[in-house]
DNA sequence: CTAGGGTTAG
């Protein structure tokens, strides 16, 4: 039906407007016409809507399909309603003789991201002929539950079972390297990319700059860079990180102009990576000039982690009680980490006296003890040996 | 008409 056409070329080209206009002025709507104007509504995120148009079909006596259920679980996923998952799929489990290869697709992604990683695998087990998106979805799965060792071991079998990655498994897998900060296995899909000629997409491209960013190779992850044709923020703050968690403040800021020069707006995440590299550097100036111009010149307001970083930098050099005053006024609620860059200050300066009373503050604040009490326990150490070598 | 991908650091 060309009218059916009209609306799936609307919401192709982000006119979801337009696509909804075509829908409502058509005269007979078929399964296939519903279905895309609601798979129109899960393209632009807007789960709930997606729904409700659902309900409606129904309730003008059209029985979804397949390729309906399919839509709808992606729509369910989009509101973080895994429950209506577990119903959509026990219907259809009962229609069809084994798990239907694109809702299971889909299946695995919902559950993995709104359900539980069990229930993702079991679903993964259960579709008898899988394809390249059954294990890159599982291989994703296994990556957003931290299980990197999963994930890589799931490529293995992948291969031994005739399946070759794409551009998007090779993502999941270059996050997996990099959680594990396994630098030989990511520098051999590296090549694996270059050899099968896939294009250095924004996300790929930024998966392989993080990746070698956590592995400490920082002159790799620029090259990717330069590699890159179209880059776009999360690019940026790769760059930016990958120079700031090597403890190379000087290129991060380099890198934080260039990002400016090029349009691109510094955010929450780029301040956070810069502050810790200024934290863990004591450069105190640099530091508060930076969260100074972050509120003042970007308009972003310091989280409780930006102000852990400053308060960390005054407990470095040995202003404990002025981090205790900053601690004190900060606009949020500070954390158990707010107390521990501040009891870790007192263990680098082996200042007992101080950090009993910070522990003690702490203690009478924060519910979650067991860090701090280990910081403190250092502390108390330090400072017995210390006394020992005195004498 | 349908399925798979991403940022801070502690």
């Amino acid at each position: 039906m060309i009218e059916t056409a009209l609306v799936n070329t609307y919401s192709m080209c982000g006119e979801l407007e337009m696509a909804r206009r075509s829908f409502r002025d058509m005269n007979i709507k078929s399964l296939v016409s519903w279905t895309s104007i609601i798979a129109a509504h899960v393209r632009h995120g807007l789960g709930r809507d997606a729904i409700m148009l659902f309900s409606e079909m129904q309730m003008s006596s059209v029985i979804p399909n397949d390729v309906t259920y399919t839509t709808v679980i992606s729509a369910l996923r989009l509101s973080g309603l895994c429950i209506d998952c577990n119903l959509v799929y026990y219907c259809i489990v009962g229609i069809y003789e084994s798990i239907h290869l694109q809702m299971g697709n889909a299946l695995i992604t919902a559950y993995s991201k709104c359900g539980s990683l069990d229930d993702a695998i079991s679903i993964f087990c259960r579709i008898a002929l899988r394809d390249i998106v059954s294990w890159t979805s599982i291989m994703a799965a296994y990556v957003r539950y931290g299980f990197f060792q999963c994930t890589l071991q799931h490529n293995e079998q992948m291969w031994l079972e005739g399946f070759l990655p794409d551009r998007i498994t090779f993502i999941s897998m270059i996050d997996a390297c990099a959680g594990n900060a396994a630098l030989m296995e990511g520098k051999k899909l590296h090549m694996q990319i270059e050899s099968f000629n896939l294009n250095l997409d924004v996300v790929l491209g930024t998966a392989l700059i993080d990746m070698y960013g956590k592995c400490g190779k920082q002159q790799i992850a620029e090259r990717v860079f330069d590699q890159m044709p179209v880059r776009n923020s999360l690019t940026w703050n790769s760059i930016v990180t990958a120079h700031a968690q090597n403890g190379d403040i000087k290129q991060a800021f380099a890198y934080f102009t260039r990002m400016e020069n090029n349009g691109v707006q510094p955010d929450i995440a780029t301040f956070s990576s810069i502050l810790s590299a200024c934290a863990h550097a004591g450069l105190v100036e640099e530091g508060f000039k930076c969260a100074l111009a972050m509120q003042q010149t970007y308009g972003i307001h310091p989280t409780v982690e930006h102000y852990n970083c400053l308060i960390g930098l005054l407990g470095r050099l040995g202003l404990v009680k002025d981090g205790k005053c900053l601690m004190g006024n900060i606009p949020v609620q500070p954390t158990a980490s707010s107390w521990a860059a501040l009891l870790g200050a007192c263990k680098e300066h082996v200042d007992l006296q101080e950090g009993e009373l910070v522990a003690e503050h702490a203690f009478e604040t924060c519910p979650e003890r067991q860090s701090l009490s280990i910081v403190l326990s250092e502390l108390r150490l330090a400072a017995v040996s210390s006394i020992g070598m005195s004498v």
